[in-house]
DNA sequence: AGCTTGACCGACC
DNA sequence: TGGTCGGCCAAGC
């Protein structure tokens, strides 16, 4: 069992590969957040989730993991708008008469609990 | 060894 | 409905 190391090609550590596991997952039209990757997984937290997403999410459906008060992602509003919308992800307004209406993530009816419990 | 930062969360006001 | 505050855990400096 020498050199098990240099087997491996993607060098992520153990538990971002969990993350990413997980995020595949979910399915279309529906989010987990930060808090509860990390809760299914049973390790680390919501911040640590979200350093693994900030590296390696680009690999994975990464629009699928969003923070708890379903604010669409920093700098990434455009992209993941656009995946909602086809894949049917439940929106919700944020300031119908005010400017920019900009939308946020209807948790209540997005977040998937296929395995969160 | 100590302080700051981050794709966060929940409670409070 | 929205802003602030403290707690959280790991990585960087």
């Amino acid at each position: 069992m020498a050199r098990m190391d240099e087997c491996e090609l993607p060098e992520l550590p153990e538990y971002a590969e969990r993350v990413l596991d997980v995020t595949e997952r979910i399915p279309p039209g529906r989010v987990l957040t930060y808090g509860d990757v990390a809760e299914w997984l049973d390790a680390g937290g919501p911040r640590q989730v979200g350093r693994v997403m900030a590296l390696y999410g680009a690999a994975v459906p990464w629009w699928r993991v969003v923070r708890a008060d379903g604010v669409l992602l920093a700098g990434h509003e455009l992209r993941a708008l656009e995946q909602y919308h086809a894949e049917g992800t439940p929106l919700r307004d944020a300031g119908r008469a005010t400017a920019g209406h900009v939308q946020r993530i209807d948790m209540r009816r997005a977040r998937w609990d296929g395995g969160a419990r």
